[in-house]
DNA sequence: TTAAAAAATGACAGCGCTGTCAATCTGTAT
DNA sequence: ATACAGATTGACAGCGCTGTCATTTTTTAA
C-alpha cells in the first residue's frame, strides 16, 4: 500500500523528523542524509500525507481560487493552470465559485478562508480588480496573486501576474495599420473591466504611434457580449452613415464581440475581409468556429494561472512577501478576418 | 475561534466520541443526547475538521470529478452543482481534468484515486459512457455516479442521473410539427456521444408520432460545432437542392450547431424564422446571444450535477450500492428562432 | 422482582505528520 | 588534546478525529 513517513525512515535509516525535514525542504539537513532520504522516496514513491499535514503542522498547504464567473472557458483554463501548480508543489486547490456581486459576499469569503485554513489565494477579475476586497483577504494573514490587465502591479497590495493587454492591443491596431487601414474603429468591453481599458489604451497608441487621426465616432461603447458587437457593427456601418466615415476595420474587445461583428456584417452583405476586416482578442475556442475565423491575440491563461500559483506557493512557502510581478503580454494571431485595405 | 470536537463534547456534557456518533448520523445515541449534542454544535458553530477526519478514520470524505473538457460551459456547471453538495455534506472536491484519449488514462486515474483516497467519484460523458472503465473504477472500491443521456440505466455498474434527451428531443420536433413544419432536417453531433443517439431517436419518434415521412437526405451527420452548423445548413439548402426537397425547419443537435446553421442562412439571404426554423439543443449562455434568440432545450445542470452528487454521497454514507436512477427531462424553451411554416 | 440481553456511552489508542526541545555530532580555536 | 559554538539529528507530544472495546445504563423477559 502507501508508503508513509516511517517507511521512508526505515528504509533511509534516519528519524522520521528528518525525513520530514528533507520534505520540507529545512536547511541544517546534511547533504549526504538529504541524498539518502530523497533516494529512499524515490524508491518507495513516497508522497506526504495531506491530511496529516494540516493536522499536525500550524502551515496550510491548501490554496484557494476564488472566482466570479464571466467566462466559462477562461476560468477552466485558470483553474486547470492553478491546478497543475498545485498537484506540482503538494497543495490541495479549493474552488470557490461566488457571486461577486452579492451583498455580503466579502464577509462569507472570509469565513471561507477562515474555515479552511487557507494558506493563500489566487484572484481573477473582478476581484483581483477591488484594492478593497484584496485589503481584506491579505489582512487575514493569507497570502494573494493576483491576475490582472496591465503592465505594472498597482499598488503593493499583492504581488501580481499582469496580463499586458494594453501592447497586445497595440499590436493588433498596428497589424490592422500595417494592412493600410486608417479608419479603424473599436467596439469596447464593459467599461469597468481594467481589460478594456487596457485594450483601448492600446489601441489609442497605435493610432498615435502611426500618427493617424482618432475619430471619436469610431469607438462604440458596449460589454463583453456578441450582442454588443452585433449591434456596434451595425451603428458603424449603417446606411446612414456616410461612407467616408465608416471603418474599414473594427478591433473588437474579445471574440464574443468579434463575433457579433461579423455575423451583422453577414446581415448587412458586407464581405469579410475584403470590404470590412475584424479582430477580436482572447483566442477563445470560438474564434476558430467563427467564419472566417478571427484574428486575434492568445494569452496562455493555463500558463499564466500556473505561474500565478507556484508564485503564491512559494510565497507562502517562503512566508515571505517579495512584490514580484511577472508580465504576460498576449501574442497576435493573424487568421482570415483581416485583410489588406482595399 | 474555531470550536473543536472537544469543545462540542464539554458543553453538551458528553464525551467526544458521543459527540462523534451525532456528527456522523450514527445509530445507537439516546434522542435526547443527540438533541443536545445538535444545540451545542449549533451554538458553536461547530464543524468537523476534514483533515482528522480523513486521517483518524478508514471512510474518506472526498470526491472527485473526473472529466474531460468537451465544452466549458458545461464542465463549469457540473463542478458548481457537484460542489454545492459537497458543501452541504461536509465532503471534499477534488477535481481532476484529464484527457479521455491519452494512452494510460485509465491507470493514472487509477492511480490518482488510491492516492487520494476516493470515496466516490462523479462522471460525465464521455467517461460515463465508458462502461469498461466505469468497471475498472468501481472495482477499486470507489462509489460511483453516472451522468448520461439516456432513459434507463444501462447497466447496474452504478446509480446514474440519466438525462433523457430522446424525450426532450421528440418535444422539440413536436414543437416543429405543431408549427406546421413537415420538412425537417436533423443536424448530428459527434455520432459516439450517447446524447447525439439520443437526441436523434426523439426526432424520428416524434416524426413517427406524427406520420411524418423520414427523409434521410434531412440528416446530416456532423459534430458539436458551430462549423458543422454552418456546413449542415448549407447542404441543406443548397440552390442544387430543389426546392420542394429543402426543409421548413432544422434541428440542431446543440446550440453550437444551431448557431452555425443560423449564420449559414444569413449567408444564403434565408430569413429565420419566416423562410426557416432553427432549433438547438442546450440552452448554452450564447443560445440567448445569437439573432434571432435559439429556440432550444434547457437541462438544468447544476441541479443534475448537484443531485448527482447528493446520491453519491449518501451510497458512500451507507455503504450501500442502491440502484437508484433519476431522470430529468430537458424543458423546451421557445424562442424567436422558430416560427410557423409559411 | 431479578437476571439477562440490548442499547447507549465512554476511555483510550493511534491515524501520519510537525513543532519543541534535548541530545549528539562536527569542526574550530585553544 | 580540550573545550565550546554551531550544525545535525532524534525523542516525544499532540493536532482533531474515529475505531475498538470495555463499561454503564436501559429495556425486556421470566
Amino acid at each position: 500500500m502507501k508508503a508513509t513517513i516511517n517507511d521512508v525512515a526505515k528504509l533511509s535509516g534516519v528519524s522520521i523528523k528528518t525525513v520530514s525535514r528533507v520534505m520540507n525542504n529545512e536547511p541544517s539537513v546534511r547533504q549526504l542524509t538529504r541524498e539518502k532520504v530523497q533516494a529512499a522516496v524515490k524508491e518507495l514513491n513516497y508522497q506526504p500525507n495531506l491530511a496529516a499535514r494540516n493536522l499536525a503542522g500550524t502551515k496550510s498547504y491548501t490554496v484557494a481560487y476564488i472566482y466570479d464567473n464571466p467566462n466559462a472557458y477562461y476560468i477552466i483554463d485558470m483553474q486547470e493552470g492553478i491546478l497543475a501548480a498545485c498537484r506540482q508543489q503538494g497543495f490541495e486547490l479549493l474552488i470557490n465559485p461566488c457571486d461577486s456581486k452579492r451583498e455580503n459576499i466579502t464577509e462569507e469569503i472570509i469565513n471561507t478562508i477562515k474555515h479552511a485554513r487557507i494558506a493563500g489565494v489566487v484572484l481573477t477579475p473582478p476581484f483581483s480588480e477591488q484594492p478593497e476586497f484584496v485589503k481584506h483577504i491579505t489582512a487575514l494573514d493569507v497570502k494573494v496573486v493576483r491576475i490582472m490587465s496591465g503592465d505594472n502591479a498597482p499598488d503593493e497590495l499583492s504581488p501580481c501576474v499582469m496580463v499586458n493587454d494594453r501592447e497586445a492591443a497595440q499590436t493588433i491596431t498596428q497589424h490592422l495599420i500595417d494592412l493600410g487601414h486608417k479608419n479603424i474603429a473599436f467596439i469596447a468591453g464593459d467599461a469597468e473591466h481594467m481589460s478594456t481599458i487596457e485594450r483601448y489604451k492600446g489601441y489609442r497608441r497605435a493610432l498615435k504611434a502611426n500618427e493617424i487621426e482618432f475619430k471619436k465616432h469610431l469607438v462604440i461603447e458596449g460589454e463583453y457580449s456578441f450582442e454588443s458587437g452585433v449591434n456596434g457593427a451595425k451603428q458603424l456601418m449603417a446606411e446612414e452613415v456616410p461612407l467616408g466615415e465608416r471603418p474599414s476595420a473594427i478591433f473588437s474587445c474579445n471574440d464574443e464581440i468579434a463575433a457579433g461583428a461579423l455575423f451583422a456584417a453577414r446581415l448587412m452583405n458586407i464581405k469579410i475581409p475584403e470590404q470590412l476586416s475584424i479582430a477580436g482578442f482572447e483566442n477563445s475556442p470560438f474564434s476558430r468556429q467563427t467564419w472566417p475565423k478571427l484574428t486575434t491575440a492568445d494569452q496562455p491563461n493555463k500558463q499564466i494561472a500556473k505561474d500565478a500559483a507556484s508564485l503564491l506557493i512559494s510565497q507562502v512557502r517562503k512566508q515571505q512577501n517579495a512584490n514580484i510581478t511577472s508580465q504576460y503580454i498576449p501574442q497576435l494571431v493573424v487568421r482570415d478576418s483581416t485583410g489588406q485595405q482595399t
